[in-house]
DNA sequence: ACATTTATGCAACATAGTTGCAGAAATGTT
DNA sequence: AACATTTCTGCAACTATGTTGCATAAATGT
Protein backbone atom coordinates (compact mmCIF):
# COMPACT_ATOMS: atom_id res chain seq x y z
CA UNK A 1 0.00 0.00 0.00
CA UNK A 2 2.50 2.88 1.00
CA UNK A 3 4.65 1.37 -1.86
CA UNK A 4 2.50 2.25 -3.83
CA UNK A 5 1.55 5.33 -3.07
CA UNK A 6 5.23 5.97 -2.93
CA UNK A 7 5.26 5.17 -6.38
CA UNK A 8 2.38 7.67 -7.47
CA UNK A 9 3.69 10.63 -5.39
CA UNK A 10 6.93 9.97 -7.15
CA UNK A 11 5.47 9.80 -10.69
CA UNK A 12 3.65 13.05 -9.75
CA UNK A 13 0.21 11.78 -9.19
CA UNK A 14 -2.19 11.91 -6.60
CA UNK A 15 -3.06 8.87 -4.39
CA UNK A 16 -5.93 7.36 -5.24
CA UNK A 17 -7.94 3.86 -4.25
CA UNK A 18 -8.64 3.33 -7.94
CA UNK A 19 -4.75 4.09 -8.94
CA UNK A 20 -3.97 1.81 -6.17
CA UNK A 21 -5.95 -1.37 -6.74
CA UNK A 22 -4.99 -1.13 -10.47
CA UNK A 23 -1.28 -0.97 -9.70
CA UNK A 24 -1.81 -4.12 -7.86
CA UNK A 25 -3.79 -5.34 -10.04
CA UNK A 26 -0.68 -5.23 -12.31
CA UNK A 27 1.70 -6.50 -10.10
CA UNK A 28 -0.25 -9.41 -9.67
CA UNK A 29 -0.98 -10.30 -13.20
CA UNK A 30 3.15 -9.93 -14.31
CA UNK A 31 2.17 -9.63 -17.71
CA UNK A 32 0.24 -7.37 -20.30
CA UNK A 33 -3.15 -6.64 -19.80
CA UNK A 34 -5.64 -4.50 -21.67
CA UNK A 35 -8.07 -2.12 -20.58
CA UNK A 36 -10.70 -4.59 -20.58
CA UNK A 37 -8.70 -7.15 -18.22
CA UNK A 38 -9.02 -4.10 -15.37
CA UNK A 39 -11.99 -3.96 -16.23
CA UNK A 40 -12.87 -7.39 -15.69
CA UNK A 41 -11.46 -7.29 -12.57
CA UNK A 42 -12.58 -4.53 -11.02
CA UNK A 43 -16.52 -4.30 -12.15
CA UNK A 44 -17.39 -1.88 -9.94
CA UNK A 45 -15.01 0.64 -11.03
CA UNK A 46 -16.11 3.31 -13.88
CA UNK A 47 -15.37 2.11 -17.36
CA UNK A 48 -13.80 5.72 -18.26
CA UNK A 49 -12.15 6.43 -15.17
CA UNK A 50 -9.95 3.22 -16.05
CA UNK A 51 -9.39 4.60 -19.23
CA UNK A 52 -8.35 7.51 -17.89
CA UNK A 53 -6.26 6.00 -15.08
CA UNK A 54 -4.18 3.66 -17.45
CA UNK A 55 -3.76 7.30 -19.49
CA UNK A 56 -2.51 8.97 -15.98
CA UNK A 57 -0.18 5.92 -15.20
CA UNK A 58 1.23 5.52 -18.80
CA UNK A 59 1.94 9.35 -19.01
CA UNK A 60 3.95 9.12 -15.42
CA UNK A 61 5.81 6.67 -16.67
CA UNK A 62 4.42 3.74 -14.21
CA UNK A 63 3.23 1.66 -16.94
CA UNK A 64 4.50 1.05 -20.78
CA UNK A 65 2.63 0.05 -23.93
CA UNK A 66 2.98 -3.36 -24.88
CA UNK A 67 3.08 -3.45 -28.42
CA UNK A 68 1.12 -6.77 -29.79
CA UNK A 69 -0.59 -7.91 -32.73
CA UNK A 70 -4.13 -7.32 -31.49
CA UNK A 71 -5.48 -4.46 -31.72
CA UNK A 72 -6.45 -3.58 -27.92
CA UNK A 73 -4.08 -1.53 -26.45
CA UNK A 74 -1.92 -3.22 -23.54
CA UNK A 75 0.10 -2.28 -20.89
CA UNK A 76 3.22 -3.52 -18.25
CA UNK A 77 4.45 -2.20 -15.29
CA UNK A 78 7.69 -0.50 -16.04
CA UNK A 79 11.37 -1.10 -14.42
CA UNK A 80 12.57 1.46 -11.95
CA UNK A 81 14.29 3.26 -14.38
CA UNK A 82 11.16 4.68 -15.90
CA UNK A 83 10.18 8.29 -15.57
CA UNK A 84 7.59 10.08 -17.50
CA UNK A 85 9.73 12.34 -19.99
CA UNK A 86 11.95 9.33 -20.73
CA UNK A 87 10.32 5.38 -21.03
CA UNK A 88 13.50 2.59 -20.61
CA UNK A 89 10.97 -0.53 -22.16
CA UNK A 90 13.58 -1.48 -24.89
CA UNK A 91 13.37 -4.84 -23.61
CA UNK A 92 11.87 -7.50 -25.70
CA UNK A 93 8.12 -8.78 -25.50
CA UNK A 94 7.15 -12.38 -26.04
CA UNK A 95 3.81 -12.89 -26.92
CA UNK A 96 2.31 -17.00 -26.16
CA UNK A 97 -0.16 -17.79 -29.36
CA UNK A 98 -1.50 -21.04 -26.54
CA UNK A 99 -2.17 -18.96 -23.74
CA UNK A 100 -2.43 -15.52 -25.16
CA UNK A 101 -0.06 -13.84 -22.39
CA UNK A 102 2.66 -11.12 -23.79
CA UNK A 103 5.09 -10.68 -21.20
CA UNK A 104 8.10 -8.43 -20.63
CA UNK A 105 11.13 -10.48 -21.23
CA UNK A 106 13.49 -7.96 -18.47
CA UNK A 107 16.93 -8.92 -19.35
CA UNK A 108 16.39 -8.84 -23.02
CA UNK A 109 17.52 -6.24 -24.64
CA UNK A 110 16.33 -5.44 -28.30
CA UNK A 111 19.63 -5.54 -30.14
CA UNK A 112 21.54 -2.15 -32.03
CA UNK A 113 20.21 -2.27 -35.91
CA UNK A 114 22.41 -1.09 -38.14
CA UNK A 115 19.60 1.24 -40.99
CA UNK A 116 20.35 2.79 -44.26
CA UNK A 117 21.76 6.09 -44.08
CA UNK A 118 19.25 8.79 -43.46
CA UNK A 119 17.25 6.94 -40.61
CA UNK A 120 18.03 8.26 -37.02
CA UNK A 121 16.09 5.63 -34.27
CA UNK A 122 14.89 6.84 -31.46
CA UNK A 123 13.12 3.74 -29.82
CA UNK A 124 12.18 0.09 -30.79
CA UNK A 125 9.91 -2.44 -30.21
CA UNK A 126 10.56 -5.70 -30.63
CA UNK A 127 7.65 -8.56 -29.79
CA UNK A 128 8.85 -12.38 -30.54
CA UNK A 129 5.83 -15.16 -30.85
CA UNK A 130 5.37 -18.34 -29.95
CA UNK A 131 5.15 -21.02 -27.24
CA UNK A 132 5.74 -19.79 -23.66
CA UNK A 133 7.44 -22.43 -21.04
CA UNK A 134 3.96 -23.07 -19.24
CA UNK A 135 2.11 -24.09 -22.36
CA UNK A 136 5.47 -25.88 -23.64
CA UNK B 1 -4.17 -5.04 -64.36
CA UNK B 2 -3.13 -8.15 -66.00
CA UNK B 3 -0.13 -8.53 -63.37
CA UNK B 4 -2.46 -7.50 -60.21
CA UNK B 5 -5.39 -10.31 -61.91
CA UNK B 6 -2.35 -12.77 -61.89
CA UNK B 7 -1.38 -12.24 -57.88
CA UNK B 8 -5.00 -12.39 -57.03
CA UNK B 9 -5.13 -15.93 -59.26
CA UNK B 10 -1.86 -17.45 -57.93
CA UNK B 11 -3.28 -16.51 -54.09
CA UNK B 12 -6.61 -18.67 -54.80
CA UNK B 13 -8.64 -15.45 -54.79
CA UNK B 14 -11.04 -14.18 -57.66
CA UNK B 15 -10.20 -11.26 -59.93
CA UNK B 16 -12.47 -8.18 -59.07
CA UNK B 17 -12.50 -4.40 -59.72
CA UNK B 18 -12.35 -3.14 -55.89
CA UNK B 19 -9.59 -6.29 -55.26
CA UNK B 20 -7.59 -4.42 -57.72
CA UNK B 21 -8.22 -1.13 -56.29
CA UNK B 22 -6.87 -1.79 -53.25
CA UNK B 23 -3.46 -3.79 -54.34
CA UNK B 24 -2.83 -0.90 -56.96
CA UNK B 25 -3.71 1.85 -53.76
CA UNK B 26 -0.90 -0.76 -52.02
CA UNK B 27 1.62 -0.21 -54.66
CA UNK B 28 1.10 3.52 -55.32
CA UNK B 29 1.65 4.28 -51.41
CA UNK B 30 4.81 2.05 -50.55
CA UNK B 31 4.15 2.36 -46.84
CA UNK B 32 1.68 0.49 -44.50
CA UNK B 33 -1.53 1.79 -44.76
CA UNK B 34 -4.94 1.34 -42.70
CA UNK B 35 -8.27 0.19 -43.75
CA UNK B 36 -9.27 4.13 -42.90
CA UNK B 37 -6.45 4.95 -45.76
CA UNK B 38 -8.25 2.90 -48.26
CA UNK B 39 -11.71 3.34 -47.47
CA UNK B 40 -10.14 7.73 -47.95
CA UNK B 41 -8.93 6.79 -51.03
CA UNK B 42 -12.17 4.84 -52.20
CA UNK B 43 -14.72 7.05 -51.17
CA UNK B 44 -16.91 5.40 -52.99
CA UNK B 45 -16.50 1.81 -52.05
CA UNK B 46 -18.50 0.31 -49.41
CA UNK B 47 -16.82 0.23 -45.39
CA UNK B 48 -17.54 -3.46 -45.44
CA UNK B 49 -16.22 -4.62 -48.30
CA UNK B 50 -12.94 -3.28 -47.92
CA UNK B 51 -12.61 -4.62 -44.31
CA UNK B 52 -13.64 -8.14 -45.88
CA UNK B 53 -11.10 -7.38 -49.03
CA UNK B 54 -8.09 -6.47 -46.76
CA UNK B 55 -9.12 -9.84 -44.57
CA UNK B 56 -8.98 -11.40 -47.77
CA UNK B 57 -5.58 -10.35 -48.93
CA UNK B 58 -4.66 -10.85 -46.02
CA UNK B 59 -5.29 -14.47 -45.33
CA UNK B 60 -4.26 -15.32 -49.30
CA UNK B 61 -0.73 -13.96 -48.26
CA UNK B 62 -0.49 -10.60 -50.64
CA UNK B 63 -0.51 -8.01 -48.00
CA UNK B 64 0.66 -8.55 -44.11
CA UNK B 65 -0.44 -6.75 -41.11
CA UNK B 66 2.10 -4.08 -39.88
CA UNK B 67 2.30 -3.86 -36.01
CA UNK B 68 2.74 -0.44 -35.13
CA UNK B 69 2.27 1.48 -32.13
CA UNK B 70 -1.24 2.93 -32.81
CA UNK B 71 -4.25 0.79 -32.54
CA UNK B 72 -5.44 0.75 -36.02
CA UNK B 73 -4.58 -2.32 -37.85
CA UNK B 74 -2.27 -1.48 -41.22
CA UNK B 75 -0.97 -3.70 -44.09
CA UNK B 76 1.44 -3.59 -46.41
CA UNK B 77 2.36 -6.14 -49.56
CA UNK B 78 4.13 -8.87 -48.94
CA UNK B 79 7.67 -9.54 -50.97
CA UNK B 80 7.26 -12.24 -53.47
CA UNK B 81 7.80 -15.33 -51.19
CA UNK B 82 4.84 -14.95 -49.31
CA UNK B 83 2.08 -17.15 -49.80
CA UNK B 84 -1.01 -17.80 -47.71
CA UNK B 85 -0.05 -20.84 -45.03
CA UNK B 86 3.24 -19.33 -44.65
CA UNK B 87 4.25 -15.34 -44.49
CA UNK B 88 7.75 -13.99 -44.16
CA UNK B 89 7.43 -10.64 -43.79
CA UNK B 90 10.31 -11.48 -40.90
CA UNK B 91 11.59 -7.94 -41.79
CA UNK B 92 12.06 -4.66 -39.78
CA UNK B 93 9.41 -2.10 -39.96
CA UNK B 94 9.91 1.54 -39.34
CA UNK B 95 8.00 4.15 -38.40
CA UNK B 96 8.77 7.61 -38.41
CA UNK B 97 7.53 10.13 -35.91
CA UNK B 98 7.76 12.99 -37.70
CA UNK B 99 5.31 11.97 -40.63
CA UNK B 100 3.58 8.94 -39.09
CA UNK B 101 4.62 6.35 -41.97
CA UNK B 102 5.68 2.60 -41.48
CA UNK B 103 7.67 1.53 -43.99
CA UNK B 104 8.93 -2.29 -44.51
CA UNK B 105 12.69 -2.21 -44.63
CA UNK B 106 12.73 -5.63 -47.00
CA UNK B 107 16.34 -5.96 -46.76
CA UNK B 108 16.61 -5.60 -42.79
CA UNK B 109 16.07 -8.95 -41.03
CA UNK B 110 15.00 -9.06 -37.89
CA UNK B 111 17.97 -10.71 -36.21
CA UNK B 112 17.77 -14.34 -34.02
CA UNK B 113 17.51 -13.88 -30.10
CA UNK B 114 18.25 -16.04 -27.52
CA UNK B 115 16.11 -16.45 -25.13
CA UNK B 116 15.60 -18.72 -21.91
CA UNK B 117 15.00 -22.61 -21.61
CA UNK B 118 11.70 -22.91 -22.44
CA UNK B 119 10.32 -20.66 -24.84
CA UNK B 120 10.42 -21.52 -29.10
CA UNK B 121 10.14 -18.70 -31.16
CA UNK B 122 8.14 -19.01 -34.47
CA UNK B 123 7.68 -15.23 -35.38
CA UNK B 124 8.40 -12.10 -34.59
CA UNK B 125 7.91 -8.33 -35.28
CA UNK B 126 10.51 -5.84 -34.63
CA UNK B 127 9.49 -1.97 -34.81
CA UNK B 128 11.80 0.71 -34.97
CA UNK B 129 10.59 4.19 -34.57
CA UNK B 130 12.53 7.47 -35.00
CA UNK B 131 13.19 9.62 -38.37
CA UNK B 132 12.89 8.85 -41.53
CA UNK B 133 15.40 10.13 -44.85
CA UNK B 134 12.72 12.61 -45.98
CA UNK B 135 11.80 14.24 -42.36
CA UNK B 136 16.03 13.96 -41.39
C1' DA C 1 -25.28 -19.80 -71.73
C1' DC C 2 -26.26 -21.87 -67.62
C1' DA C 3 -25.32 -23.62 -62.72
C1' DT C 4 -22.47 -22.90 -58.88
C1' DT C 5 -19.66 -20.43 -56.00
C1' DT C 6 -17.96 -16.34 -54.13
C1' DA C 7 -18.05 -11.16 -53.66
C1' DT C 8 -20.51 -6.92 -52.91
C1' DG C 9 -23.55 -3.56 -50.62
C1' DC C 10 -26.79 -2.47 -47.18
C1' DA C 11 -28.66 -2.45 -42.47
C1' DA C 12 -28.05 -3.44 -38.05
C1' DC C 13 -25.13 -4.58 -34.41
C1' DA C 14 -20.91 -4.87 -31.40
C1' DT C 15 -16.74 -3.27 -29.31
C1' DA C 16 -13.27 0.27 -28.21
C1' DG C 17 -12.23 4.71 -26.94
C1' DT C 18 -13.31 9.99 -26.09
C1' DT C 19 -15.40 14.42 -24.35
C1' DG C 20 -17.94 17.50 -21.24
C1' DC C 21 -19.37 18.40 -16.96
C1' DA C 22 -20.92 18.24 -12.00
C1' DG C 23 -19.78 16.45 -7.65
C1' DA C 24 -16.11 14.09 -4.73
C1' DA C 25 -11.70 13.50 -3.04
C1' DA C 26 -6.72 14.81 -2.50
C1' DT C 27 -3.37 18.28 -1.59
C1' DG C 28 -1.44 22.83 0.12
C1' DT C 29 -1.98 26.69 3.35
C1' DT C 30 -3.09 28.84 7.41
C1' DA D 1 -8.65 21.25 11.78
C1' DA D 2 -10.86 24.06 8.30
C1' DC D 3 -10.61 26.14 4.04
C1' DA D 4 -9.29 27.07 -0.88
C1' DT D 5 -7.43 24.97 -4.83
C1' DT D 6 -6.49 21.46 -7.76
C1' DT D 7 -7.23 17.12 -9.60
C1' DC D 8 -9.99 12.80 -9.89
C1' DT D 9 -14.22 10.23 -10.40
C1' DG D 10 -18.62 8.83 -12.35
C1' DC D 11 -22.30 9.53 -15.49
C1' DA D 12 -24.25 10.55 -20.09
C1' DA D 13 -23.60 11.13 -24.60
C1' DC D 14 -20.82 10.61 -28.50
C1' DT D 15 -17.21 9.02 -32.06
C1' DA D 16 -14.50 5.57 -34.11
C1' DT D 17 -13.55 0.97 -35.38
C1' DG D 18 -14.84 -3.48 -36.61
C1' DT D 19 -18.46 -7.52 -37.38
C1' DT D 20 -22.64 -10.34 -38.84
C1' DG D 21 -26.63 -11.64 -41.68
C1' DC D 22 -28.70 -11.56 -45.82
C1' DA D 23 -30.22 -10.45 -50.58
C1' DT D 24 -28.28 -9.27 -54.99
C1' DA D 25 -24.48 -9.13 -58.27
C1' DA D 26 -20.55 -10.77 -60.35
C1' DA D 27 -16.89 -14.39 -61.28
C1' DT D 28 -15.75 -19.04 -62.34
C1' DG D 29 -16.44 -23.94 -64.09
C1' DT D 30 -18.89 -27.03 -67.37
Amino acid sequence: MADLNHILKTHGLRTTAIRREVMQYFLNEGKAVSHQDVEGAMPKADRVTLYRTLAALEESGIIHQVIDDDTVKKYALCGTECSGDHHHDNHVHFKCERCNDTVCLEDIKIPHINLPQGYSVDSGNLLLMGTCKSCA
